[in-house]
RNA sequence: GCGGGAGUGGCGGAAUGGUAGACGCUCCGGACUUAGGAUCCGGUGGGGAUAUCCCCGUGGGGGUUCAAGUCCCCCCUCCCGCACCA
């Protein structure tokens, strides 16, 4: 008898695969398609668990889409323009485009020995010029749209990276990528405007209400953040001209005590400049940069002063006067706020601060407010008062109201507000995606001509020492000719943001060798994708910008559809526990003694075991994909992830979990092969499995009820860990079977027969290559990657008895064995002859009987 | 503060309003062994009676229901996201 042997296994299999082309797919509309999809990698240099988790749970979906009929996309690539590629050529010395592509074949075998079902004809690298030349179209024509426009802006700035970076990712003041705290600086760069499309994001998001995380909706709305009210026009008349604000609480206005301008505001500028306190504003807008850092640890307190000017306020027409002050936010809005103490804690703060007036102009229904007392603003509804004529009027009537008199007298109207900004996409990067931008002195900004493309990133360059990009340097790229009049032209030098390359990837996947950038045909057949897989991580950037990009690319007339993935799955992390030296911090496993203390360098202190996180380097907890598949082999490992836990919740990797799921393989392994040989050439009918004993039919029963699940866990609810442990529950029952059947009739063999195939074709999205090894063992010519998946039939998933429970006022106090189907007048026949259940009938009135058919009886009594 | 999600054995986790704890891990006992950290068998929420049972139990408190982990209300804790957005 052979042993179970994944390595041999494995790499038999995967060559097979690959030698017939099982997994190559083509555009074929007389056929469903189902399109998944799992968010390609970053070729850093190794697989890590979080990706085996990603790819694995999209290999049992495509696996199992496939084995049910579909006709699969499956694809993979590389997201291979970004900063690491030019870190370790600084580090190294090795050119991003050697390291990028040496990184690629190396991840590229990983995967396949994984077993990934992937057609790996359509592979393609971003940073392929095939790729990105149609990128570079795309830019080119949104510009000539206005979608795409260059503006001098306040950027934020990573020191480290030497780049720009998009709000998105800042975070927490901090760069998203290496961790620097970001400064800001004025630039000038390119802007997608995704703007435009902010209502249409933020509507869109109702159509995916349901197939996409609830939280991944939540954040994206949040930060599209649209906000309604109106803006209002106040006069300055020491400068004649007018200071439009925004506000969402017009009905506030007979409250306003003073109006609040962003330092960086034009007007402040303008005003400082008139009354000479130029210095005094540049320093305080310093400050404010400075302080934007400590806002997030809630340090930042209200600050501003007075410009010395006054406004005319649009209704009262009172001289209100004029602020500048650190909570104002030059990117929102107007960059100019107005000010109502009584019902704005920000502004009630600043107020109590420089002792401005306040003024309470909406009054709660329950205790009336005062300006001396009050301890807060209020910020509730209420009803208006000193409001000339809108008082009495409740507030929510009054934003109407205020909003349509300023209407009336051209000083003011409703707005829509939205907290989204511009996409940002300039980077002052070498490897990158080159913006087909040309400089000419006469004709000024000119894109390259479409048949120029695609603007190839010289790859001789010389990376800089000092981290920057050498494009700007490297004369041969600059110097060109101007498209318009074939004078001196000057090309631009930043390059994409690299979500530019992730915004349309799955597009081009549908077409990956086309010559036109997308290809009508291929994307209307295989779009939108199906099930999307990827982190949480990208639940703001990546699929904000490729919901904007398809969006776009459907108004530029590439695509037809409104968005791109329709349903998304978002996958835990794969975490760990660690452990902590307090003299060595973390440290590895294998440092720590079996009584718990630290063995680095002899150290003896008490470890402290620390609780799972996501797995790194810097804690030590990592275990590496390579590893684990040396040692328990792809199928173990796959086994092991998809069962673990769901695949939202995180994952906590477990040594002895892992070793659990090698002895199941093993022991299905051995179970088939004990029986490989007698079954080799036997073949059943349905008719040869009537007449099976009571044993063998309720095995078959058994057989039927876990193909069913299955079917309910892995297709339709992607909850893999129950569909998995109703294998494995069907595997105890079978060998426990297995004790008692006779094999010497024939009718059982054949029926075990069906059982062996079926169990092999049920496991075999999970763990494909032991499932191949042993379709083959009991017979089979064909590949369990090319069958489909197995049929339940209903009649056969049905007890012929059930365990009738019995309960006593809700209470479990029996059970008994009935045939299923029974009423409940024979249930009751049998119940109340139950000795346990008399006794609790003695001397007790029965109020009610609740039958529930085939599960319980619910005996009422006082 | 606002928004979202989650609280179930020693652990990971199961449960269309219908036997709470499937499946796996751990641990305990047994078998086979020169040996086992291999394999197989049995047990494993808590407490009590231990022949056959009983009581308690899904973060806490109320409620709806014949029946609640599941539905409703209030509270607590944890995780995540956003956060001077006017």
């Amino acid at each position: 008898m052979r042993t179970y042997e994944p390595s041999s296994i494995e790499r038999k299999w995967q060559s097979i695969w690959e030698k017939r082309g099982v997994f190559k797919v083509s555009t074929d509309p007389t056929k469903p398609k189902y399109y998944v999809l799992e968010m390609f990698p970053y070729p850093s240099g190794k697989i890590h668990m979080g990706h085996v988790r990603n790819y694995t749970l999209g290999d049992i979906v495509a696996r199992v889409k496939r084995m049910k009929g579909y006709n699969v996309l499956h694809p993979m690539g590389w997201d291979a323009f970004g900063l690491p590629a030019e870190n370790a050529a600084l580090k190294h010395g090795v050119h991003p485009a050697k390291w990028t592509h040496s990184n690629i074949e190396h991840m590229k075998a990983q995967l396949k020995k994984l077993g990934f079902s992937y057609d790996w004809e359509r592979e393609f690298a971003t940073c392929d010029p095939e790729y990105y030349r149609f990128e570079q179209r795309f830019f080119i024509e949104l510009y000539e749209r206005g979608l795409a426009y260059k503006k001098q802006s306040l950027v934020n700035w990573c020191e480290s990276c030497q780049t720009v970076l998009a709000n998105e990712q800042v975070e927490e003041g901090k760069c998203w990528r290496c961790g620097e705290v970001v400064t800001t600086k004025e630039m000038e760069g390119w802007f997608l405007r995704i703007t435009q499309y902010a209502e249409e994001l933020l509507e869109d998001l109702n159509k995916l209400a349901g197939f996409w995380p609830e939280k991944v909706l939540v954040m994206q709305r949040n930060w599209i953040g649209k906000s309604e009210g109106a803006e209002i026009e106040f006069f300055i008349p020491d400068l004649g001209k007018t200071l439009t604000v925004f506000t969402t609480r017009p009905d506030t206005l007979f409250g306003v005590t003073y109006l609040a301008l962003s330092p960086e505001h034009p007007l402040a500028v303008e005003i400082a400049h008139q009354k000479g306190f130029e210095n005094r504003l540049l320093d305080f807008r310093e400050k404010v940069r400075r302080e934007r850092k400590n806002i997030e640890e809630g340090l930042a307190e209200k600050e501003g002063f007075f410009l010395d000017t006054h406004a005319i306020h649009p209704l009262t027409k009172e001289a209100i006067p004029l602020y500048t002050a650190n909570f104002v936010l030059m990117e929102y809005g107007t960059g100019a706020i107005m000010c109502v103490p009584a019902h704005d804690q920000r502004d009630f703060e600043f107020a109590r601060k420089y002792g401005l007036p306040i003024k309470v102009v909406i009054q709660p229904q329950e205790e009336p407010l005062s300006p001396e007392t009050m301890e807060s603003a209020y910020e509730g509804p209420g009803l208006m008062v000193n409001s000339g004529e809108f008082t009495g009027l409740s507030n929510e009537d009054g934003k109407k109201g205020v909003t349509e008199k300023l209407s009336s007298l051209g000083l003011g109207r409703k707005k829509i507000t939205y907290r989204l900004r511009d996409w940002g996409v300039s980077r002052q990067r070498y490897w990158g995606c080159p913006i087909p931008m040309i400089y000419c002195e006469t004709c000024g900004v000119v894109p390259e001509k479409l048949e120029n493309l695609p603007v190839r990133l010289p790859l001789d360059a010389q990376i800089d020492p000092r981290g920057r990009s050498p494009l700007p340097e490297l004369r041969e790229f600059v110097d060109t000719t101007c498209p318009k009049c074939g004078g001196r032209g000057r090309r631009e030098t930043d390059t994409f943001d690299t979500f530019v390359e992730s915004s349309w990837y799955f597009a081009r996947f549908t077409c990956p060798h086309s010559p036109e950038p997308l290809n009508k045909e291929d994307v209307s057949y295989w779009l939108p994708v199906d099930q999307y897989i990827g982190g949480i991580e990208h639940a703001i950037l990546h699929l904000l910008y490729a919901r904007f990009f398809t969006k776009a690319l459907r108004d530029l007339g590439y695509l037809d559809l409104d968005e791109p993935f329709k349903r998304l799955l978002t996958q835990g992390m794969v975490i760990k526990e660690t452990y902590r030296c307090p003299r060595h911090g973390w440290i590895y496993p294998e440092e720590v003694s079996d009584d718990g203390s630290c063995l680095r360098d002899n150290c003896g202190e008490k470890v402290v075991i620390g609780k799972p996180e996501k797995m790194s380097k810097s804690k030590c907890n990592v275990v590496d994909p390579d590893v684990m598949i040396e040692k328990y082999g792809a199928d173990t490992v796959r086994l092991f992830i998809a069962f673990a836990a769901p695949p939202e919740k995180d994952l906590e990797w477990s040594d002895h979990g892992i070793e659990g799921a090698h002895r199941f393989l093993r022991r299905v392994y051995n179970l088939v092969e004990e029986y490989a040989d007698t079954l080799a050439n036997l073949e059943y009918r349905e008719e040869d499995l009537t007449g099976l004993s009571d044993s063998a039919r309720k095995l078959r029963r058994k057989l039927h009820q876990m193909i069913k699940k299955v079917h309910q866990d892995f297709e339709e609810r992607m909850h893999f860990n129950t569909g998995i442990a109703r294998i494995m529950e069907f595997l105890n029952y079978l060998q426990d079977s297995l004790k008692e059947m006779d094999l010497g009739e024939e009718k059982n063999l054949r029926l075990l027969k069906e059982v062996f195939e079926k169990l092999i074709l049920c496991l075999s999205p999970v763990c494909p290559h032991i499932c191949e090894e042993l379709w083959e063992r009991i017979g089979k010519k064909t590949l369990v990657a090319e069958e489909s998946f197995p049929d339940w039939i209903e009649e056969l998933t049905k007890e012929e008895v059930i365990n009738l429970v019995v309960q006593i006022n809700g209470k479990v106090r029996d059970q008994v064995e009935v045939p299923s189907g029974i009423g409940k007048e024979e249930a009751w026949e049998i119940v109340s002859g139950l000795p346990k259940i008399q006794k609790y009938l003695d001397n007790k009135t029965i109020k009610n009987v609740v039958f529930v058919q085939d599960r319980l009886i619910n005996i009422v009594v006082t």
